[in-house]
DNA sequence: ACCTTGTTGAGAACGATTCCCGAAATCAGG
DNA sequence: CCTGATTTCGGGAATCGTTCTCAACAAGGT
């Protein structure tokens, strides 16, 4: 049975109080800032509790880190991310997904599941960049 | 100014040797079985360098581990992975290429790049799995 | 209130990757 | 073919993110 813990919900809420991707060690340093006693690996076990059940995006970038973001639409999106200030776009993409269903078919592969996301880097931080 | 090292021939014609995606530990291992005394910390340095003249692919799986392989199109190009053995197939898409760079632009998003790759079971273990 | 059982948290354990630095190898020029 | 400058190697240690361990704790049902 999942219980409803206070550190479960402080982690849901922290993670929805942002709208960019944090990793769980920043996710738990802000939350420690802000005066919660809660421990590294429940924040770690909550996360991935919420990436499961589809409450939250998970994300590995290439620094080796993983990233978690709150889910804002239920279903089924794709992410454009910056990759200077980690300002995220949800998108839905109906074309993708009946590509990505085709191409899979087409060499028999079964249950396809697909990770699209773009990263570009937005017009603030491309306007800092060029500063 | 980059040196021409037997190792990293080594290393080039192991990952060329095979046909889907290594992790840098099993492509060292398998490297030391063949007899190569190569180091570990050199696989790593020639993997990344690899990647970073576009002559592998790098790839960040599930499970924490970067899988690395020989790139056989020269140009850009995604992949078909079967999660379970590991078999890969590579896809063009240009449709997926113009819709990527449309989303980044529609956000004011510069320089886009993307992240596409389909997971799924191949025929071949869906039966295994089946069985 | 009580008991059962999932949850917590501090630190240890872990695995992948990177760093360190003396030794060896490579390339360019003489 | 030597020589020197400089890059690369490699083994192990260090680092970093993440997961595990386990005793203490707390949530829910009754």
């Amino acid at each position: 049975m999942k219980r409803n813990t206070w550190q479960r919900t402080a982690v849901r809420e922290a993670l929805g109080a942002r709208d960019d991707f944090v990793s769980a060690q920043q996710l738990h340093a802000s939350m420690k800032a802000g005066g919660s006693p809660i421990g590294l690996a429940t924040v770690y076990r909550a996360l991935s509790d919420l990436a499961e059940e589809g409450d939250a995006d998970a994300l590995r970038a290439g620094d080796g880190e993983s990233r978690y973001r709150a889910c804002v639409s239920a279903g089924h999106h794709h992410h454009l991310i910056c990759r200077s200030c980690g300002r995220t776009v949800e998108i839905q993409a109906d074309d993708i997904e009946h590509w990505a269903a085709g191409v899979a078919a087409a060499h028999g592969f079964r249950d396809p599941q697909h990770v699209v996301d773009v990263f570009g880097t937005c017009a603030a931080c491309a306007e800092v960049d060029g500063a």
